[in-house]
DNA sequence: GGCCTATATTGACACACATCGATATAGCCT
DNA sequence: AGGCTATATCGATGTGTGTCAATATAGGCC
């Protein structure tokens, strides 16, 4: 009984990689996760991929009421929708006098697809 | 009474886009766009791009034993978690054994990557 | 001021999602 | 076969999300 104490238990890992080999979280970059993590959240849902696909076609900027017909929601949702998108950064909003005027935030577009391209 | 009938009303459309011209839905592209939000809702929770991010740092392909530890999470919700990634396409899974090993399908990506880039 | 119109907000509701503990499935090893 | 281990699935539960109708806010016009 001298060197074959745990043999076994060594061979049973399941990969070769060393425990300490992998860390989660530089930390540093939690902040750009978590943004990013927002902006996928934002671009998740098929109306806003809509509402934004839509605007980046259009040459001009487009006023709320121009877009609320377009998808057979209701205006409190559509606003809804624009609120999130807003507050995601990824399209901007300027209110001239009755109306609310809409353009998609190209840099903040390009943000996105930098940090994905960088997982990547 | 000749030719002030509704000039006032027309003065007032709230921008000068013709209605015609804004249209939704290329229909043929519309595919992509359902695509493009299931992938964009994987990615839309914060545990999922750490997971995506550890995943593309570690050289190795991952295995699951290896990658529950790292997030406070229970096994259960890791599995979850690598569920939604392997049915929105961004990671594959082989199986060996016991264990089930993953990585990122650059790939898809990749296709996300210019999706979005197409948008902006 | 009072009315009309465009947008934002609120409250309600149904449904989806993240999480857990418990259990099932299935591949090794003796 | 029986036991052990890794992963998957299930049921329950609290939280979040998309939607609407109704209401509030606010700017323009008479």
């Amino acid at each position: 009984m001298a060197t074959e104490t745990k043999v076994i238990n060594e061979a049973e890992s399941c990969c070769g990689i060393e425990p300490g080999s992998i860390h989660e979280a530089d930390a540093a970059q939690d902040g750009a996760l978590v943004d990013a993590a927002t902006l996928f959240k934002a671009l998740s849902d098929e109306t806003r991929l809509r509402i934004v696909r839509t605007m980046v076609r259009s040459k001009h900027e487009l006023c709320e009421c121009n877009i609320v017909p377009l998808f057979g929601l209701s205006q409190s949702t559509i606003s809804y929708h624009l609120k999130v998108l807003r507050e995601a950064g990824i399209v901007e909003c300027e209110k001239r006098g009755l109306w609310a005027y809409y353009r998609v935030n190209t840099r903040a577009l390009m943000g996105a697809v930098k940090t994905l391209a960088e997982l990547a």
